[in-house]
DNA sequence: GATTCTTATTAAACTAGTTTAATAAATATC
DNA sequence: GATATTTATTAAACTAGTTTAATAAGAATC
């Protein structure tokens, strides 16, 4: 568990001690291809570290996936509404390659920052993080064109380009393949 | 400050004496219509509650306003990637109508937190509520039309409409007033 | 209360996407 | 390596927005 304690040490300081009273809690979790975390209807009670692999995140809308993220290395997520307010989840997590994660439930979250004033400051920091990463992406919606965040998209995370179908991305940009298709022809045709 | 005190504990119990200990920090602040807590280039330190009024937050792109927000009554806010990162600000703060905000600075926010883990573990909470909002805004960012955003604004802030000029609501709904226009006109003939 | 300034609507031409369907290319399976 | 299946591209018709410009309506000011 070495590159989640060194994670969770990028956002602050957290005494031998606290870390490891934490990372007891977290275990390890073997995902195939095609398997899921979560499906609609159930519940979600963990909280994940993605080690190695890529879990998207979606929901079905009409008929066809809305990708809201593509977790890869490094990345903590669950399905946080839900997580929160102990309902029942509308969306899926599914591994899109065999993956390797560390999960800890939320109980054990709430020990853990009872415990521990640090890792409480982990948690806010944490989810302060994912808050700006949220705030880019309303910005990158709102002020972006399709073909400019597909460009970002590219240039941020190429590597999702070789791991995950084309369809996928073009959920993820917010718009059909038939779209992202144009788009790429109109780049290839240099306009 | 009453209500910025009921507002703190509708997220977590915070103890008598830490509350003194944190609202002794914060300080009441009188910003008139048209008036500015930020523009760009400035540095924002302080989190604000909105005691009354109505606060826009915006930046200028290609020469006209992009609305991100409106505050109003017992929001918390601040620019918060400047924030955060601690460098210049790209955005306003302007006030849309005479406001009442508190205010405390970020030194001042750290020092309450070191403090008090009640008050430690609010900043995480209110951070938490914070990424629900943002992740809803994506949600419909990405998966409802135009015409859908405007009606669900309508019927979860409807006083907006009264407060607020027309084309500043386009604005934050990422439309533009011709746009807001032809919407409002198909939904008066029924369609 | 007339004038000025701001805000909202309408019209017309345009654009970047959509949908549906057909085809082509790539990948997996027997 | 042929066949079936999945994924990507292309075409054509359509749609919900855009831009620019003119007009109308409302609010503020003298």
């Amino acid at each position: 568990m070495e590159d989640l304690k060194k994670t969770i040490r990028s956002f602050t300081h957290v005494s031998d001690s606290d870390m490891e009273y934490g990372l007891k809690f977290y275990k390890k979790k073997i995902i195939k291809k095609g398997a899921y975390l979560l499906k609609p209807g159930g519940y979600i009670s963990d909280f994940y570290f993605m080690k190695q692999g890529c879990v998207s995140y979606y929901t079905i809308e009409d008929g066809t996936a809305q990708v809201m993220e593509f977790f890869t290395e490094g990345y903590f997520f669950t399905d946080l509404y839900p997580y929160i307010q102990e309902i029942q989840s509308e969306s899926y997590l599914e591994a899109l390659e065999d993956s390797i994660v560390y999960s800890i439930s939320k109980k054990d979250v709430e020990k853990v920052f009872d415990h521990s004033h640090q890792l409480e400051r982990f948690g806010r920091l944490s989810m302060q993080r994912t808050f700006v990463i949220n705030f880019q992406r309303i910005n990158q919606l709102r002020n972006l064109s399709n073909q400019e965040r597909y460009l970002q998209l590219l240039e941020k995370r190429p590597t999702l380009f070789q791991r995950v179908p084309q369809y996928l991305i073009a959920s993820y940009l917010g718009l059909t393949p038939v779209g992202l298709s144009k788009i790429r022809k109109r780049l290839s045709e240099g306009r």
